[in-house]
DNA sequence: TCTGGGGTCCTAGGACCC
DNA sequence: TCTGGGGTCCTAGGACCC
């Protein structure tokens, strides 16, 4: 849940009983190239990137490959002239892997205080408010070292009184040997704001940066200063969050509970075009599996389903087309039969022929919990279906997923997305831990 | 030839109602 | 022929995040 925010006549009295908080932001240097790293020491000074599903654009990479002028997102293909000159070592992505030492990262942070929010795959914001001024910049040098003590992955910390703030402090941090910036106890932050870009402050993406800058506004100390009539008026709630922010007035509450998904996306980008509808079907089917199976595992059913499909965005000489479509179950579900044969309805609606496509998904909303979702209609043959729902998950828990999987779902998946340079790394796999010669 | 995937929240505008 | 105004709810699409 989100405060409110504080109108002018509260603010003097609010800031008056409210205690400083500080909040870290730790966050994981070029994540999933570190974690290749780990088990690969050879690359450890040399350039590294990691690549997108389907091998298609780069999504991380080491310093090395940074001051190399590789740019973040860049299509692979692209930068493929400056990897083979410079010898940069391309990995395609291991998510299950990364997945993994992420675990491990948050458990270590955990000991430092439950009071955290795992707020994606390589950050975390952790709440540091029982510390004095004075000492939280060491805690922070104290997380850093055993983080890297006890799982090797290198962070940078950065600590305020906002999360927007802490944020700022962790840009200013990765640039600095030590990894680690406090903005706590610092009278007046003016300076250290002027020099922070309005486009890498937290909240403004591309769209906002454009508005900003039409309005004069080009770093963060010109955005905290402006008068928040004035943003609210011209531009939405959410910059005026930041706004207040930046100010160091928290708005933004640290989300330490993990609450239930609201929706789940399963889509990929073919390893290779695809226009006939048999093979669309196959690849939606397995998406199916995938969703349902995930959903499963959170005790969710889903409500609506959306299916889409479309053809490249980036090749127009083949025709471009776009189309999608949701429809509602009868009862919320998380049958993959179910899902599938929904989602075939869907495709046979909007697949057109003639078409090259690139990338389909779906995505199962309105989802809820499985035991509120029970209803008066449910009969002994949901009950049969839902454990054979049960024992599928179970066997490919244990022997690898699509051990069982539906016909529809095919067995050829010529579709299926490209991962060329894949380290098959798996710390799930006894064979793949490092082995060490005996003489 | 080759351009990722998975989320959340906000808002404008349409549908509907009285 | 002339055809209100205001409220709520829902949804699609946009913007943002990593």
């Amino acid at each position: 849940m989100r405060k409110p925010i504080f109108l002018f006549g509260e603010l003097s009295l609010m800031s008056s009983i409210q205690y400083t908080k500080k909040i870290a932001l730790i966050d994981c240097n070029a994540f999933y190239v570190s974690c290749e790293r780990l088990f690969n020491p050879k690359i450890r000074k040399k350039p590294v990137v990691v690549l997108s599903n389907n091998d298609g654009c780069i999504i991380s990479r080491s310093n090395e490959a940074k001051s190399l002028g590789i740019k973040m997102g860049e299509p692979y293909f692209k930068a493929k002239e400056i990897i083979v000159k410079n010898k940069v070592q391309v990995f395609s992505s291991n998510y299950s892997l990364y997945g993994d030492i992420s675990r491990r990262v948050m458990r270590t942070l955990k000991r430092f205080n439950s009071d955290i929010e795992v707020y994606s795959i390589d950050e975390a914001f952790l709440d540091l408010s029982n510390f004095s001024d004075e000492e939280v910049e060491n805690v922070g040098h104290e997380i850093r070292s055993v983080v890297l003590q006890w799982t090797g992955i290198p962070t940078s910390i950065g600590i305020a009184k906002t999360k927007t703030l802490s944020k700022v402090a962790n840009h200013i941090a990765k640039k600095k040997k030590s990894g680690v910036t406090s903005l706590i106890g610092i009278e007046n932050i003016d300076p250290i704001l002027e020099k922070v870009e309005i486009n890498d402050v937290w909240g403004v993406g591309r769209q906002l940066t454009k508005f900003f800058h039409k309005n004069g506004i080009y770093n963060a100390r010109q955005l905290k200063n402006k008068s928040n009539t004035w943003i609210k008026k011209n531009s939405n709630v959410l910059s005026s969050r930041t706004a207040m922010e930046l100010k160091g007035i928290s708005c933004i509450d640290l989300e330490t509970t993990s609450s239930k998904r609201k929706s789940c996306v399963v889509s990929r980008s073919f390893g290779k075009r695809v226009e006939n509808f048999q093979e669309l079907k196959e690849a939606i089917a397995n998406y199916c599996l995938n969703a349902s199976e995930k959903i499963r595992s959170e005790s969710l059913v889903a409500k609506s389903i959306t299916i889409f499909i479309r053809t490249s965005p980036f090749q127009n000489q083949y025709g471009y087309y776009s189309n999608s479509k949701t429809i509602d179950f009868p009862i919320a579900t998380n049958n993959s039969i179910e899902v599938v044969k929904a989602a075939i309805l869907i495709l046979e609606n909007i697949f057109k022929n003639g078409y090259r496509y690139q990338k389909a998904g779906v995505l199962l909303s309105n989802l809820s919990d499985v035991n509120d979702a029970k209803n008066l209609f449910s009969s002994e043959r949901d009950e049969k279906i839902n454990s054979l729902m049960r024992s599928i998950d179970n066997t490919n828990y244990r022997y690898g997923r699509a051990t069982l999987s539906l016909a529809s779902a095919g067995v050829h998946k010529k579709w299926n997305t490209k991962k060329q340079y894949f380290s098959k790394i798996d710390t799930a796999d006894f064979y793949c831990l490092p082995s060490i010669k005996a003489h």
